[in-house]
DNA sequence: GAAGGGTGTCATACT
DNA sequence: TTAGTATGACACCCT
């Protein structure tokens, strides 16, 4: 069943991928459906972009709210990985990168309006049908993979109906445990009453007297008995908040997935913000990445050219006369990327070189080390890190050049032209940033300046989160990367495989600050995931006990009611045994043919159905008897 | 200005 | 041993 629903999302993904161009081969995909599919993870220096952290899966967000430990989510991440498989196909050697090489293709070609939404709703709806504008949300340097996972449509198709489903069964459980539960309740009594009509069977020599049908006819209207017929409409109300329960729990789960998802309708700041990020990136995919398509060689080059088209745009403007700019066009970018990321040591050499106008305080006060730190950049203790930073900033020192006129100012002047002019060519490694999800506090005198604001990115498609997006300040370790000349985003530290963080470590040859600053990135990066997950975790906690408390005081209030309305049957129950006895045994006779006295006989059933009639032992007399035994002890003590 | 929520970071334990 | 994860605690920012 699943299997069909991910056939036909498949086919649907196959048609909007082939309204781009991109070859997809479902059938041999297909029947290779329970197979391992083409290994294609580590493809070098874009293999960077491709590996999928499972945190990714969970915290992005086509999968934030979602557990990866959840049992009940396998078929939604495993929808989402043969998804990637799929979009894997399609695009062997930059699948992360599609929706850039999409929108490239797009805007190069300039195809008509509809095209171009066809193209644009195929990045949609890679992930299904949705139109939301979130469904691109991971296109950009997030982990690859949006899938269908929460989309309503394609290989996730089935989940929905299952949860439609369990709605429904948690609205047709309710209703039949009320009907059991009045059921068992009627039951009760009939059985009860059947219990009574056969002892008084017994007596079929006597025809049943009006005054017994009465007490029958009465039986069956005592208040018991209408609590009864009121237990249904007692239940009701239960019966709404269980199932509104339910429904808000299997909402609670949907809304957790589509917020997670980045979604679509701004229910949550985090998400709208996430989304917006996303947004961007993909925006700004298109505008860096169509700029770049005219002069790189290749589309694909505009993803794994981003860094080093970053970093030769960015210390051209710093240093425009620098060798840099004559060595590092696009071009020889195209040829770098298609060789591997291990030819960037002479990149990394002539960056240093170039590095070597910034003034080394500022490079202190981007390595204000935590919150705990944030003073030095105010004449405070120095950070922790400081001296990792002086000892390579201050070799590179450059006075004449930055002109060491006053702290603040320029700490201002420079930086904010150091990061304004790389942060419009760094963008495109920044679409990875902009999904990585920023609230680094930033340096007072340095962050916090309007100049590190990113005035030059326009993003004219963006309506809600543009103003914004323009408003966004870099993190400090960005800022460090980019002061230590690191020519990797945050996002692409922390989120690279460690066997290739490891390489990049060796084969970059990066200093030991450079090393150290990329470990503690890669490491706070992480933690900073791990924390969001486990804040996260800790409010579905504190959410799943609130409603189980709820849940539990319906309960409670529940049984208090079936436990009353239980006691009160019992009591009705035993009033009318007591008349029913009364009068069967004002209707037998002893043998000196007197009626029994219902005050020293009773009516005992046996096992097997029997009635008999058994005198009563008197509590009254025991009790005089008791009496009686006192009195004799208080005479005796007397 | 205080309070509370959100977030990043660190330290630590654990896997 | 190292990388990653989980979580409490702290500091900071924002409303």
């Amino acid at each position: 069943m699943q299997k069909k629903y991910l056939a036909d999302g498949l086919i649907q993904l196959t048609i909007l991928l082939s309204f781009i161009g991109v070859r997809v081969d479902l059938d041999s995909y297909l029947s290779g459906y329970y197979q391992p599919p083409p290994a294609d993870i580590n493809l070098g220096a874009s293999s960077a972009y491709v590996q999928t952290p499972f945190h990714l899966l969970r915290d992005t967000l086509d999968g934030y709210g979602v557990h990866p430990k959840c049992p009940e989510l396998d078929h939604f991440f495993a929808s989402r990985r043969l998804l990637h498989e799929v979009r894997r196909l399609g695009s062997p050697r930059f699948p992360t990168r599609l929706s850039a090489w999409l929108v490239h293709q797009v805007s190069e070609a300039g195809p008509p309006a509809s095209n171009h939404s066809t193209a644009a709703g195929g990045l949609h709806g890679l992930q299904g049908p949705g139109d939301g504008p979130g469904d691109d949300d991971t296109e950009g340097g997030r982990a690859p993979d949006p899938g269908p996972g929460h989309g309503p449509g394609g290989a996730d198709a089935p989940v929905l109906p299952l949860e439609e489903d369990e709605v429904k069964i948690k609205e047709e459980e309710e209703p039949v445990s009320v009907t059991q539960l009045t059921h068992s309740s009627t039951l009760e009594q009939e059985n009860l009453l059947g219990g009574i009509t056969a002892l008084s069977n017994p007596t079929h020599d006597h025809p049943p007297l009006p005054s017994t049908d009465i007490d029958w006819t009465n039986l069956l209207y005592v208040s018991g008995f209408d609590d009864l017929d009121s237990l249904v409409s007692d239940r009701l109300p239960d019966l709404d908040t269980d199932i509104t329960n339910a429904i808000s729990q299997d909402v609670s789960l949907h809304d957790a997935m589509i917020t997670g998802t980045g979604v679509f309708e701004a229910s949550g700041r985090t998400g709208s913000r996430t989304l917006a990020q996303q947004q961007r990136t993909l925006l700004r995919l298109e505008s860096t990445g169509s700029s770049h398509s005219n002069t790189s060689s290749g589309m694909a080059s505009g993803s794994t050219a981003l860094p080093f088209a970053a970093v030769c745009n960015f210390t051209g403007d710093v240093t425009p006369q620098s060798a840099l700019g004559g060595c590092l066009d696009e071009a020889v970018f195209d040829q770098i990327n298609q060789l591997g990321l291990g030819c960037l040591d002479p990149i990394d050499d002539q960056l240093m070189s170039s590095w070597a106008c910034i003034d080394p305080r500022v490079l202190e006060d981007l390595d204000s080390d935590s919150g705990l730190s944030l003073e030095s950049s105010s004449g405070g203790p120095a950070s922790p890190g400081s001296s990792e930073m002086s000892s390579s900033s201050s070799s590179s020192y450059c006075e004449d050049d930055c002109g060491a006129t006053g702290y603040s100012s320029e700490v201002e002047s420079v930086t904010s032209k150091v990061i304004l002019n790389h942060n419009s060519s760094w963008s495109p490694v920044d679409l990875s940033d902009s999904v990585w999800h920023d609230h680094s506090y930033s340096s007072p005198a340095l962050l916090s300046k309007a100049s590190l604001k990113l005035p030059h990115i326009k993003e004219p498609l963006s309506d809600d989160y543009g103003e914004d997006f323009e408003d966004r300040e870099l993190s400090r370790d960005e800022l460090r990367a980019r002061a230590m000349c690191i020519p990797f985003s945050a996002f692409q530290i922390v989120n690279m495989p460690v066997e290739e963080f490891m390489e990049v470590l060796d084969t970059h040859g990066f200093s030991a600050e450079q090393v150290t600053l990329l470990r503690d990135i890669r490491r706070r990066g992480k933690n900073k995931l791990a924390a969001q997950n486990c804040r996260k975790r800790k409010l579905d906690a504190i959410t799943g006990l609130q409603e189980e408390v709820e849940r539990l005081q319906a309960q409670r209030d529940r049984l208090l009611r079936e436990k009353q309305l239980t006691a009160k049957t019992m009591g009705a129950v035993g009033q009318q045994i007591k008349q029913l006895t009364r009068d069967v045994l004002a209707r037998l006779r002893d043998d000196s043919g007197r009626p029994l006295n219902p005050e020293r006989f009773t009516l005992q059933c046996g096992a097997n159905g029997r009635v008999v009639v058994q005198p009563l032992t008197r509590p009254a007399v025991s009790t005089s008897a008791g009496n009686k035994t006192d009195k004799r002890k208080k005479e005796k003590k007397q």
